[in-house]
DNA sequence: TTGTATGCGTTATCAT
DNA sequence: ATGATAACGCATACAA
């Protein structure tokens, strides 16, 4: 019966009128649940037409027409670092839910690849872009807020840009991490991190220096480890190598400290493996607490004592905030900052 | 300057014909790059005034014209599966190499919810959709292909799908493993799985039996360890603690076998996990090996020894395969396997 | 309640 | 080489 199959044309609504003895408007009235009065009969057959003939409506026309798109852009660095794919979840489970669809893009922190991507969404008309932005200018994202596009920014802190923001107090995540240690006894206490170039890291060490004021202990420079390489890939084994060399210089230091705090999980990973590589154990020998709470982080031995970042809660929260603003023209934007907290498991000994 | 940047029109080639004192049909011609001959004066003056009024093109309205989407359909069952996010990876590279973008959407295997972003991604008028397809019966693709939509399936065992495949030879897979540990002296061996209602962990299971076969190893049903919950969630969790449960049942084993090969990496993490927690030793007591290889395995303790399964390959190769069909109407869909290889870590110990 | 006609922004056909 | 104009599929202002 479907014999031609191959080369049955595209059914429009004109088509459905045409079988259905209508108008097109009708027909559209009817299919796009505009609520507009039609006689039930005349809807019944319609819909009963349309049915028939295997209709299937062009999102492009409509979206053409009513010139917005069904879909909502976003940018992250990489989906290969775990941290991403929570978050796109939360954003996808949201945007699902109010119907909408996403458009993914890894920028790889290159803030041309960013550029582009920006684009082409603006040309795809998406009306909304959830972004973790890397150009620290945002010259692309100046061009097209406040025009017809919303944007939400997350993850990186942005400033000078008018648009909402779904933030996270790292200033508040190193305390918690470093007061953990002091809590548990431990004065000597190291921060391993991947360059100093990025705002959250920056913050987080901020938080590493309060925590030490805030309980007179000294602060120490040579116990701030971190890589100088320029060249930065965000993605898993980078992170992970790091830590490694991290911990290579770690051990070096002439008053090793008891503990380490390292910049975020994978990290935490390179340093432990690095660590047990020389025989030291984690956490007899030397305790570390990580940072983001990625889901590996529980499954690792020993289990990582780290920081949560609610990545899930993040993405839900961006998408929230898109689509009020996006559906809601009045609504201001906003700006969220999601608190962190300690996640208690086996990586940190207590001292006595 | 950008005072009336609320404000401002949507600009179009009408505006910018309006401008350049031309016509819609040139601006066109020489803003879509068509290689139609236009005289480079003319030419450049549209260029000028595109760029003086910021002009961007409206996607939608090429599309509708063209009736053809730049976009691709991706459905996973999750981005919280590691394995997937690399595949997803290789598809996007893959894609933005050629001008596409991805509509990425997650089916939690879920085949109401796989159903509705098929039908979804048609209305939107993709040309192709990279899939891990679910249902059983897969309705929803039967409808779609040798319509106008190419589809490439990967990661699932289609069969009696007239469409492109990316596979992965389970079996083989399943063989290298278990034959790596013969050869490292185990005779007892057993299969820690999550429930054998899919395809790839039957194949791999097979494996396991031909590889015992090949070597006069005895087959026994009680080394199968599987978890028979009928539910099922495709995440992270599910799996990890599902290997502690199989690890539990591992220990009640009367000739407890002195290997456990994992029918996937985060069930793996689980089986050490519980097996270190009750004091038993990887690899000193038990070797494990995994399969998949996603990236945390060579960054927990011990480093695990596993079956490589080229995620970011599959992706690449399943979106080259599919715009190939795509761009080249004529082309014959095609069905490629990759193959599995053994990468050799520290989770197993020879036995003398 | 229904139908006619127009336009969304673009490309393509046909003249010129 | 250029321009007028008709689609693409849909939604809607306006008429009836």
């Amino acid at each position: 019966m479907d014999k031609n199959i191959e080369t049955r044309k595209r059914i429009t609504i004109y088509d459905i009128a045409k079988e259905a003895g209508t108008s097109t408007a009708t027909v559209s009235r009817v299919l796009s649940n505009s609520g507009y009065p039609v006689k039930e009969e005349l809807r019944k057959k319609i819909l009963d037409t349309a049915e028939k003939l295997n209709y299937s409506p062009n999102a492009l026309g409509r979206m053409l027409k009513k010139s917005e798109s069904r879909d909502i852009g976003v940018i992250i660095p990489t989906i290969s670092n775990p941290f991403y794919p929570q978050v796109v979840l939360g954003i996808e489970l949201e945007a699902r839910r109010r119907g909408y669809g996403i458009l993914l893009c890894n920028s790889f922190r290159d803030p041309e690849t960013e550029k582009k991507y920006i684009t082409s969404l603006v040309q795809k008309q998406v009306k909304g872009i959830i972004i973790s932005s890397i150009d620290a200018n945002h010259i692309s994202l100046k061009e097209i807020i406040g025009n017809d596009v919303k944007v939400v920014a997350f993850d990186q802190n942005i400033k000078g840009l008018k648009c909402s923001k779904v933030g996270f107090d790292f200033v508040k995540g190193g305390m918690l991490a470093v007061e953990y240690l002091i809590k548990k006894g431990h004065r000597n206490i190291a921060f391993a991190t991947s360059p100093l170039t990025r705002k959250s890291r920056l913050e987080t060490l901020e938080g590493y220096k309060l925590a030490l004021l805030k309980h007179g202990l000294p602060f120490n420079e040579r116990n701030i480890i971190a890589s100088s390489s320029e060249e930065e890939y965000e993605n898993v084994n980078y992170e992970f190598e790091n830590g490694r060399k991290l911990a290579a210089s770690f051990l070096q230091l002439e008053e090793r400290p008891t503990a380490i705090f390292a910049v975020n999980d994978m990290t935490a990973f390179g340093v432990i493996r690095e660590l047990w590589n020389n025989g030291v154990n984690i956490p007899n020998d030397v305790s570390v607490v990580g940072f983001d709470n990625i889901e590996i982080s529980s499954m690792i031995n020993p289990p990582l004592t780290t920081i949560n970042q609610p990545s899930f809660e993040t993405g839900k929260l961006a998408c929230k905030t898109l689509l009020d603003l996006m559906e809601d023209k009045g609504s201001q934007e906003v700006s969220i900052t999601l608190e962190p907290s300690l996640v208690e498991r086996k990586s940190v000994k207590e001292l006595v």
